[in-house]
DNA sequence: TTGAAAGCGCTAACAA
DNA sequence: TTGTTAGCGCTTTCAA
């Protein structure tokens, strides 16, 4: 690494002093015109970076936030964690901030010296790190899950409305012979849809069948089981609300091999608007557009203003999905 | 952040002097049983994590490496980015080092002071990063292409070899004619998919025809295009080579929907072993697969060893891809 | 085996 | 508007 030039480096070059030097990099305006671009010559001649760990030492803050993400391999997880990803990467580069990555089982812990604040992708097998974070007064936003209990900011989808939303637009074509299939219920996420979907159905006064509700875990091969069982049955339904895209893409391909039209028969909607899973559907998707981009810049702004102390206290932000009408779904003729 | 406690607390609180304490935290042998106690004792009841800024600075190294993402949005580089991204994750953390990712369009620098090397997951777009990086005679890997004119390490699978084996392995069943759907020509990797493919028929002696070659681009739209070509030309291939899997996939779904049985009148041989469409396969695909995974952690160690100065001048690492045998290709009866 | 002390490169009072 | 200087929290000589 030739010889690493340092502040000193360029005060000398720019004959000034080091103070005059750190005020044109930070961009403090009192420094005068002639001087300024005397140092930014010197900068860009001398190819000046400063190093960020003395300046985190010297300001005590050190403009990076941290991001744990649990180490799934699953699908679903896949499509989530990328757009979660990109959006923060998005983010954190519009703020200037640096990005630490920490992908984990929980059993290591994110580097906590290292950033001024922590956003959990989930909260899912990190329970024990969110606590460490919390105990060290630490910023810290979590996402896609409403803690009750903990005292920390957290940004999700509304879950509950938009799977009421889903199956509401289900009725409003005709439907009352509505089926889900379910995603793993040991999340959040899945129970909120799973309950979504029931009170609807109880506000319009529509029978719950026990029959109707088959539990998945928002992959395709359970929502293709499910499927198989429902056509089965003596009173099929004319509709599906699946909790994830994956899981309605395994079903319409199952009914489709069975004869059964899609949307003429059997109406299915999903919920994500996963881009993988959308282009391998037989018939173009009607379903529950989660905001996943805008869940993750939100919590990075959320994040960056506990930071800087311009919120106090903590924040739930709950994001609205959005019904996303293709061709899947059909009125009941 | 309630208080702040340092390396002089512990100091105190053990009754040494700070020497000593950076000496236990750096696990430094010198330091006499008893201390060595009273010091661990210290750092648990206080909760001490060292300050990595002043780490980093008194000891001029930073522990941390940079990972460069292009902001890519398909599906192929989706599961690519997400395999890279946990097997990195993984090596980093078996290494102790820290992570700081930056996803860029290749307008914005990754803060090179912040880390001791950088590994770029795709060069695409960020020619001009890794000039900059390779000019500030940062250690620096560079996955996925190998480069011929830069002086820096690369880790990539082996693309040609790949293609000409499951070529090879189609013709073993006893296919000649066999078509094949070609990745986006612009990137490296599809061209040298499609070399696989051209060179393994010459050498056995095959016949090249031009409408057996059809351009995609990775994705499926094209695929299935270029599907629908092939089984409308007036010598329809026996078996198809795909770039990806999920072209592949596309290109079963097309015959399938034409009556034709996959593999029983045609053989379809994808590449990546992408899981992400290998679930939505009606025939489970026979692959070549990459071990993106092992790339990711070869790129990691390589990274590693040029920067602890075990390795010198740069290196070139080729990865074998597998076959993987499954059931969308048979031999030709 | 230990401690004192000199930096690491920078920021931010403070004084000029 | 500028420069001087005292730290930031740690590592690492050097001497004891």
């Amino acid at each position: 690494m030739s010889k690493i030039i340092n502040i000193k480096d360029v005060a000398r070059e720019a004959g000034v002093s080091i103070a005059t030097v750190s005020r044109v990099v930070n961009k403090l305006s009192t420094v005068k015109r002639s001087n300024k671009i005397r140092v930014e010559r010197a900068v860009k001649k001398l190819k000046f970076t400063p190093n960020v760990s003395a300046q985190r030492l010297a300001a005590k803050s050190n403009n990076a936030i941290g991001l744990v993400i649990p180490r799934y391999s699953d699908i679903f997880h896949s499509f989530y964690a990328l757009q979660i990803l990109q959006g923060i990467g998005l983010a954190v580069e519009r703020m200037k901030l640096d990005l630490l990555l920490h992908i984990t089982d929980g059993d290591s812990f994110l580097n906590t010296s290292a950033v001024e604040g922590v956003i959990f992708s989930d909260i899912i097998g990190n329970e024990e790190q969110v606590d460490n974070v919390l105990e060290k007064d630490m910023p810290c936003v979590i996402m896609n899950y409403l803690t009750k209990d903990l005292p920390v900011s957290c940004v999700a989808i509304d879950n509950f409305n938009a799977a009421a939303k889903a199956v509401q637009y289900l009725i409003k074509l005709g439907h009352s012979k509505i089926a889900t299939i379910t995603g793993e219920l040991k999340s959040q996420v899945a129970i909120d849809r799973l309950d979504g979907y029931l009170k609807t159905l109880e506000k319009n006064k529509i029978d719950k069948k026990k029959n109707y509700i088959k539990y998945g875990d928002f992959g395709r091969d359970l929502a293709i089981k499910a499927t198989k069982e429902l056509i089965d049955s003596k009173t099929p339904p004319t509709a599906i609300f699946a909790a994830s895209d994956e899981m309605a893409v395994g079903a319409i391909q199952v009914l489709i091999e069975n004869g059964i039209n899609v949307p003429h028969d059997v109406s299915v909607i999903g919920f994500d608007d996963n881009q993988l899973a959308l282009g391998f559907s037989p018939v173009p998707l009607t379903t529950m557009r989660q905001p996943l981009h805008k869940m993750a810049v939100t919590a990075t702004e959320t994040l960056y203003n506990i930071i800087t102390k311009k919120t106090k206290g903590h924040k739930r932000i709950i994001l609205p999905a959005e019904l996303i009408e293709r061709s899947s779904c059909q009125s009941l003729t």
